[in-house]
RNA sequence: GUGGAUAUAGCUCAGUUGGUGGUAGCGCCAGGUUGUGGCCCUGGAGGUCGUGGGUUCGAGUCCCACUAUUCACCCCA
């Protein structure tokens, strides 16, 4: 690739079948989240850093140097947003959905901006799919939202996902796990891996996560997090699990699964595909009680997820399990010579003011040239214009499939009636 | 931020021990007699071989740098 002008790595352009694997893939989810309650919401492209550095977290990777972050001429610094639940729980408390009838429930469709080396599975530019359950502290909310997430992967037929689902505890219990954690870690301290060293200081629960087999093997012995839960988050977590049984939604609980965000508490889970590489988790979220009250929100409990679609729509082209690309053009009409072009141009313009798709030559082809590309058009019917059509006032339809011709009246109501077929049949064969 | 790989037509790619830029497929355009698609055949358009240096009589090929892309780590969706 020589051209210059090229978009920026880790962005991408979408048109033809990609474009419409992502659309149908969206249609998909708005209609689930519809069932589910759920309405949609459009935050800014851009917000305030300060939104971001207080909703993600100071401390995390996203925050310390994965935002994308220029000023306004005012000199105020501004952020493409990384994630979007830091944005909804800022719309939440400056717009007083708290009058809303409780609970509200938001869910977005957006893109995310964040500064990492691309590679297969994350790009600069990438798309969320989330939604956020916000105002119920009880367990049930938290069954509700991942039943959204298996429902979409149910509907949409994605085979072997894993639900992994843990609970990391309120503030109170994450630092006492903490200290106890690093407790046991610190008498085998040398013996991590480097990252596994940053870690420790950084946040020493994502040592847990870590697939070095030697960093695994002192993990292995390491407290359970479990262990350090009080009553009132033991037993959040007891009732989010008996939740779910009753939902018939499999699960495995995961007590090394840790979260990156600052904001989580208590539940955390993660949609993970069976065999997946690291950049393989095709949704994760959590609890977060404390995010919108850290706003200047009143305390209000909440709790979402986010699902990359770039990775979603992967999996499901892989599994071939997005209903196959058609244009769309249900006519063409075809003319013989340039006399009867302008002919072709009123009637496919007639047809159109119908609601039909038509087409014809917009490039002086001659009609057998017009014929090739109507049948790369995929249509279903040609309508052919010539001299004696004209004289006649009737014209030759060909079905493209059957190969038979049929005459009309050279009349786009008369014709659309000969076709009752028309407007059915897009899109769906699964496959290619 | 760290490490590896790659860069030839719109796409997927051949290109020998350095010896005239070209193979095959797809795609695009035009033809294959006089008004009709799919299959087949023929022809055509399109490339400063990523950029800049170096070695050499001679570089797509060897060396260096840069850029871009890509994969993995880190992190995350």
């Amino acid at each position: 690739m020589s051209n210059k002008y090229q978009c920026y790595k880790g962005t991408e352009d979408r048109f033809g079948a990609k474009l419409h694997n992502w659309q149908w893939v969206e249609e998909q989810i708005r209609q689930t989240c519809r069932d589910f309650g759920f309405s949609e919401i459009k935050t800014p492209t851009f917000e305030y850093t300060e939104v971001f550095k207080r909703g993600v977290g100071d401390t995390t990777d996203i925050v310390q140097k994965e935002m994308f972050s220029f000023e306004d001429r005012g000199g105020r610094s501004l952020t493409l947003k990384p994630e979007l639940t830091a944005g909804v729980a800022r719309a939440y408390v400056q717009h007083g959905m708290r009058q809303m009838p409780m609970p509200v429930k938001l869910f977005y469709i957006e893109p995310c901006f964040r500064a990492e080396r691309p590679q297969s599975g994350r790009d600069i530019e990438f798309f969320q799919f989330g939604v956020e359950h916000i105002g119920s502290a009880s367990p049930f909310a938290d069954a509700e939202v991942i039943s959204v997430a298996w429902e979409l992967l149910q509907r949409l037929g994605v085979k072997d996902v894993k639900l992994h689902i843990n609970s990391i505890g309120c503030p109170d219990c994450r630092e006492r796990y903490n200290e106890a954690l690093k407790l046991f870690i610190s008498s085998n301290f040398e013996k991590l891996c480097p990252t596994c060293k940053e870690r420790f200081g950084r946040n020493a629960l994502r040592v847990l996560d870590c697939k070095n087999p030697s960093c695994a093997e002192i993990i292995s012995g390491a407290p359970l997090i479990s262990k350090s839960l009080d009553e009132e988050c033991t037993g959040h977590f007891n009732s989010v699990k008996s939740a779910l049984n009753a939902l018939g939604i499999p699960f495995t609980h995961d007590e090394r699964l840790v979260r990156g965000l600052d904001y989580y508490t208590k539940t955390v889970f993660e949609f993970i595909p069976e065999g997946a590489s690291s950049q393989g988790t095709i949704a994760g979220g959590g609890r977060y009680d404390n995010l919108i009250e850290s706003f200047g929100g009143e305390p209000t409990c909440a709790i979402g997820f986010g699902m990359g679609i770039g990775r979603l729509v992967a999996i499901l082209e892989k599994q071939n399990l997005i209903p196959g690309y058609n244009p769309g053009t249900d006519i063409f009409v075809g003319s013989y010579c340039p006399e009867q072009a302008a002919a072709a141009a009123a009637l496919t313009y007639e047809l159109r003011k119908l609601g039909v798709s038509a087409e014809c030559d917009a490039m002086g082809r001659s009609l057998k040239a017009q014929m090739k590309y109507a049948d790369k058009l995929n249509v279903r019917y040609s309508v052919i214009i010539g001299e004696d059509e004209i004289r006649s006032g009737k014209v030759k339809i060909k079905n493209m499939s059957t190969g038979e011709q049929t005459e009309a009246a050279l009349n786009a109501q008369d014709i659309k009636k000969l076709m009752p077929d028309i407007d059915t049949g897009r899109c769906e064969t699964a496959g290619k």
